[in-house]
DNA sequence: TTGTATGCGTTATCAT
DNA sequence: ATGATAACGCATACAA
């Protein structure tokens, strides 16, 4: 391994010109500069890392925390779409990524002892069951975290648009003519909770009334549990004309469930998901549904985490709510 | 921060003491060890993975390498689902994972710099075009690699078994009564080369005869691109039985341009998929497909980069080959 | 403009 | 059984 003390050998000069010259320090000498740079370039040094990170208390090195309860985590389309853009960004801005897991090795470390022993930066919280007390320990300790899709008090976090988003599907399918709208929902995350509310509270605001069996609880990314609800749905004395889909996966067990019926769709039946991801476009007909900005979320996530850490002065937490787009597809059909 | 020093304050001893108290040196007077181990407890001690590496030589952080020529990368299910495996074997032997990228912040730097930059004990190389320049560096270096699905000269490898897993997919139609099955395939990487000439071979012993224009290309996880082969397929004057895609996210594209043209699966033509993603049972009819091992592929590759790591002294380089299974489903119909 | 000295937290060697 | 000391590679305050 080549160090700055090879270098220094090499040109003469002490080790602490030599980190001066290649870390762009002003007092020295250009002429220094150069011939130290070459040197550098010739003996095909590379700074390390770690030694630096030992010296100066900052490891640019971010955590990130995907512990999906729902198992599965990043294998997930819009899970691994937001991870892409953690990592882009992130390495742009000279941040690398190591996964914060529980169960690590010999020792084992809670999220925030795990994070600690690598000593993170901070921690992007992607997907994590936040009622989990080592979640909550990580968020309240002293390591600058970014929570994406819930708010912890005075932390930062990147919301999706929940809100936006269900009312936009709501109105999509009233302007279609649907009055008899069904909304399968997955567990009751803080996510459900807006999208529930944004449900009601639209179909309220345009005088839809939503009987109660039309709402019902299924699991996130589990088409199995969605078809056996969309089967409660059909043995309805008055069956939904539209049916909402918990995510954009999960619809296809609807499918599955529709087609056996031999319910067609969307001439005898419409449906929506919610999520957006490429898939929900590949099939046919094209999926109604609503895309969150997961590059974005992603994104965000890295570039106000990072600030924060560099700026830990001049901070404040805050809440960054993502825009999604409503996808019209084909599976919502005009009606009445 | 709670370091050893803390500690050797604290129970009045030197941090010499402390060091091999806490990992479990044989010299140390038991009753020392426990009053150690208790304060150590008792101040929250956790640690410093950067300090000790910077010691010991050891990062005890492996590198994983996802740079998908074709784009998504981490984002196909089959990948993910390695990665997720890669992790999970990987913290078990008490490794953390960081991803290996380029255009890494304002330092440009290579593969093999980027994990030398991170002192990464080993690096996995999950996908990735092995014809790049960057990656040859890489592998041809002194860090430990593990490549998956493609094998380089004196180096560790975990194959799929691509040749088995077409000649059983081929088999499996042959047995169905299918004399003309076609195969589009993906871009000319070898793992595409060994399933083609699987395929060929296979059908020649079978005493099939495959006209050119039955082989055909496309592009991995592309739907469109399949569809647009699909199409040509539908056109030639004997059409195939059975047409065979790159893999089970390109049969979508084919599958729609089936039903475009009226073309009923399996009554009317048989598919097959490869890969074996959840997706494919999830869709109906079920997809006949041949699930590759990802998860023991995952598996594999950390624990024996690892093994490299721990052991490199007695160290072989092996290619290691992990079997995957035919999955039948309903898509290839009896005929004949 | 350059160099000396020191320390980040840890482990390993060698005395005591 | 325990401790003093040095070293890993680097950056920085301060001296020259």
């Amino acid at each position: 391994m080549v160090t700055i003390t090879d270098i220094s050998r090499a040109c003469g000069v002490s080790r602490a010109t030599v980190s001066k010259a290649l870390n762009g320090a002003p007092d020295i000498a250009p002429a220094t500069v150069e011939r130290i740079r070459e040197q550098a370039r010739a003996l095909g040094y590379l700074p390390n890392a770690t030694a630096r990170a030992l010296k100066v208390g900052r490891s640019y090195n971010i955590g990130v925390l995907f512990s999906d309860p729902t198992g599965g985590g990043i294998s997930h389309e819009f899970f691994s779409t937001i991870f892409e853009n953690i990592k882009t960004e992130a390495e742009r801005l000279g941040y690398d990524i190591t996964f914060i897991g529980k169960d690590f090795g010999p020792l084992s470390l809670d999220f925030y002892e795990h994070a600690k022993y690598r000593s993170c930066d901070g921690v992007v919280i992607a997907s994590a069951d936040f009622s989990e007390p080592a979640v909550r320990r990580l968020v309240e300790s002293e390591i600058p975290t970014v929570t994406l899709d819930y708010t912890f008090e005075g932390r930062t976090s990147i919301l999706s648009d929940n809100v936006s988003g269900m009312e936009q599907l709501v109105r999509f399918a009233y302007e279609n003519g649907h009055r008899r709208i069904a909304f399968i929902h997955g567990e009751l995350t803080s996510v459900t909770q807006k999208r529930l509310v944004s449900f009601r509270r639209t179909c309220a605001s345009l005088g839809i009334a939503v009987p109660q069996e039309y709402i019902r609880q299924a699991v996130y990314h589990n088409p199995k549990s969605s078809g056996l609800e969309t089967r409660a749905l059909l043995a309805l004395p008055e069956r939904p004309t539209c049916i909402f889909f918990p995510d954009d996966l999960s619809f296809l067990g609807g499918m599955n469930e529709l087609e056996r019926n031999g319910v067609r769709i969307p001439d005898d039946i419409s449906v929506a998901g919610y999520d957006g991801i490429p898939l929900s476009q590949i099939l046919r007909p094209r999926l109604t549904t609503y895309r969150q900005g997961a590059q974005e979320m992603g994104t965000e996530a890295a570039r106000l985490l990072v600030e924060q850490i560099e700026y830990p002065d001049m901070w404040l937490p805050q809440q960054v709510t993502v825009r999604g787009e409503l996808v019209k597809g084909d599976t919502i059909r005009r009606i009445g």
